[in-house]
RNA sequence: GCCACAGUAGCUCAGUCGGUAGAGCGGCGCAUUCGUAAUGCGUAGGUCGUCGGUUCGAUUCCGACCUGUGGCUCCA
């Protein structure tokens, strides 16, 4: 027994408060199964795991602390992480009796399954695999129970002799942490629980692939092999995630990106590098043109400033000391060493300081639609997603201590107002002092005091992430929830006290005395790159009328009407419209496949009697096949169009009169 | 960067147990003039990612490198 299980022994009786009021006094010590049983015998029948005062556990731990006490059955969400938990014990049972070899690392549940990790000579192929999830069937076939005990260190020591990995987990465990071990058949884990009654309940489950994960995370450590896998309570839940997965895939920008025709990389240009092409810039474009009217509107300026710059002013600024690793080398330039700026701020910082500044000039914003290039790891590059040059809607917010709290709160408006009009939900989080940071916790304090106060104020919900800061200031970032309920990295709001000391930047106050002000960093779309990648998977390429690339195609149904079509689609484009036509020789089925696998917003048919009358029969994205539509007329038609572009409207309704 | 896997026509992929390659779609040409998700026929596209090695001969086997994919680490 570990010192924590005979501490309270002896220390009397637990009370537990059951979900209906009802109290029960147990003595400490009592399983959780002994309790239910208690209850009921069909409730234990049905019970995974209990809940006491949040903290969910097995039915085998003893109990040491009362409170209330819940039963949690395979209906609860939390029951999942148990299951999955035990998923990996049996992934790990499976795994050792086919290779017993395999040391074995972690294997904890995450979202929507579990992993472990093993230490083997020979990485897994797939058909070690296959024989894994087929093992683990004989071992979920067996009904292995899982059996928990509690152990000396010395005795842990012992039972895992011979896995080194396990040997340096129980090294590292506190003194007063209860030891615990459990095992199910044949295997045995060093392992602090939960788990399910036993191995049969693991039903719906799927391995899904490997790969290489270093031991503890830390890169200089050794390369495990990890096992993901998915888990669930019933056969539909496994099947709706797996439909998940495929409709990520079928999201999936790059894939996407390339059928439409948005973009591209190519290895001459190099890796990590994003080619647009038209119809991908006209999306781009859009964007920025929309928030360079917000922002005009929000009281920025626009500023640019040069993508290079002399080495010297990232020693001031310090990025050579703490974002290094990230940029790329220097270049000689006349016998001085310049460097592709990472970031936008030393510029801007330039700008400020061209003159002296008063009071009454703050807060100065400053905008830009900066490219910024930053060294990234090969591994790491991922479609538009994580390149090594990109577009950061940029800006830089400089005022007084007194400004900071007015600023923020602006900034809330202009986030939301930006996000709403891309149909994103989003979450807050506000990162607090890290490790390593400049300026004394005092000024932390009061910082992050101030944002979360400007956050109470306006009623919006925010969680914190402790020690995320950057070194320089606390920050609120925005995350975005998609489509199909991805979390992306949205806009972020950082305070920073560093630059401007390192700067010596300086504002003549109303005492004629130098002071220094604040400057604020913040960014809404972030990058560019990133921002549309990720819009086209939560459009999944079905961009609203706004930002289509193109956004109506002009289709005559024979060629003698073609003229027509040609003057519709040219009138269409006088009013503003990126409308085309599809002169090909082709059926009128065909060149509308065409136009719908382009997912393009609105087809307008014109036959003769369109032409004849002055109108436009129009199919609307997503009405599904065999459209029938009633002819608008033209004007009717633009004016709608010009309607629904100037709103952005998230929905085609244009179509119809 | 690390581990694993992959790279064949513009795209999606087949194939060659070593004798320099095929399909569908797309492109082009001709015919077709069609009323809401693929008209027919013909035709042109590939030093099989790159470089080296083995071999009489390499797209195929081996090695290195490049690029991509899934992760780890990191991140806008």
């Amino acid at each position: 027994m570990g010192p924590a299980a005979t501490a309270d022994v002896g220390s009397g009786l637990l009370r537990l408060t059951l979900p209906d009021g009802a109290v029960r006094e147990v003595p400490v010590g009592t399983s959780p199964r002994d309790v239910i049983a208690s209850i009921g015998a069909g409730l234990l029948r049905a019970a995974v795991a209990v809940e006491i005062d949040g903290v969910v556990q097995d039915l085998l731990t003893p109990l040491r602390a009362g409170g209330a006490f819940r039963v949690l059955t395979a209906k609860d969400p939390r029951s999942l992480d148990v299951l999955r938990h035990s998923g990996a014990h049996i992934l790990a049972t499976a795994v050792r009796r086919l290779r017993p070899d395999a040391q074995i690392g972690f294997g904890p549940a995450i979202e929507d399954g579990f992993y472990y990790d093993f230490g083997v000579a020979e990485p897994f192929t797939a058909d070690d695999i296959a024989a894994f999830e087929h093992e683990m069937q004989q071992v979920v076939a067996a009904r292995f129970p899982f059996v928990r005990e509690e152990v000396s260190r010395d005795e842990a020591g012992r039972r895992f002799a011979d896995d080194p990995l396990k040997l340096e987990r129980i090294a590292d465990l506190g003194a007063d942490e209860v030891i615990s071990t459990y095992t199910d058949g044949p295997f045995i884990d060093l392992c602090r629980g939960p788990h399910v009654p036993d191995t049969s309940y693991l039903k719906h489950f799927k391995l899904l692939h490997t790969a290489g994960a270093y031991w503890r995370g830390d890169e200089h450590r050794p390369m495990l092999q990890r096992i993901y896998a998915t888990a669930w309570w019933t056969p539909q839940d496994l099947e709706a995630y797996l439909h998940r997965i495929e409709e990520a895939k079928r999201r999936d920008h790059r894939t996407i990106g390339t059928q439409l025709d948005l973009f591209s990389t190519d290895a001459r240009v190099g890796p990590g590098l994003i080619l647009w092409h038209p119809r991908g810039a006209i999306v781009r474009t859009e964007i920025e043109s929309f928030e360079r009217e917000l922002i005009l509107r929000h009281g920025y300026e626009l500023v640019y400033t040069p993508h290079i710059a002399n080495e010297k002013l990232f020693e001031i600024s310090g990025h050579l000391e703490n974002f290094r690793e990230n940029m790329f080398a220097p270049m000689d330039v006349d016998g001085v060493s310049y460097r592709p700026k990472p970031m936008n701020c030393p510029g801007h910082i330039a700008i400020y300081q061209s003159r002296p500044r008063s009071y009454r000039d703050l807060p100065i914003r400053y905008a830009e639609f900066g490219t910024v290039y930053r060294y990234e790891r090969s591994g790491v590059l991922h479609g538009m997603l994580r390149v090594r040059g990109f577009t950061q809607d940029d800006a830089h917010v400089f005022c007084t201590p007194e400004q900071v709290r007015g600023e923020i709160a602006r900034l809330l408006d202009l986030v939301d107002e930006m996000l709403s009009v891309f149909g994103y939900a989003y979450t807050v989080e506000l990162s607090t002092k890290p490790a390593k940071a400049l300026g004394s916790d005092a000024v932390w304090a009061d910082a992050e005091a101030m944002l979360a106060g400007v956050l109470v104020e306006r009623a919006l919900a925010f969680t914190v992430d402790a020690g995320g800061g950057a070194f320089y200031g606390p920050k609120l970032d925005f995350k975005l929830v998609d489509a199909i309920g991805r979390k992306w990295q949205g806009p972020t709001v950082q305070l920073d006290f560093n630059l401007p000391e390192r700067f010596q930047l300086a504002y003549a106050g109303a005492d004629n005395a130098a002071h220094r002000p604040i400057m604020l960093h913040r960014v809404l779309v972030g990058s560019m790159e990133r921002f549309v990648g990720g819009l086209i998977e939560h459009y999944a390429g079905e961009f609203p009328l706004w930002l289509a690339p193109e956004q109506v195609r002009v289709l005559a149904v024979t060629d003698d009407v073609a003229d027509v079509a040609t003057a519709v689609a040219e009138r269409l484009r006088a009013g503003g419209v990126r409308a085309h036509t599809d002169p090909r020789s082709e059926t009128l089925q065909y060149r509308i496949r065409d136009a719908v696998m382009l997912k393009l917003p609105y087809i307008a048919v014109i036959g003769a009697r369109e032409a004849r009358d002055g109108t436009v029969a129009v199919s609307v994205r997503g009405g599904g096949e065999k459209q029938r539509p009633t002819p608008i007329p033209i004007d009717t038609f633009l004016a709608a169009l010009r309607r629904e572009t100037a709103s952005r409207a998230l929905t085609l309704s244009a179509g119809t009169l």
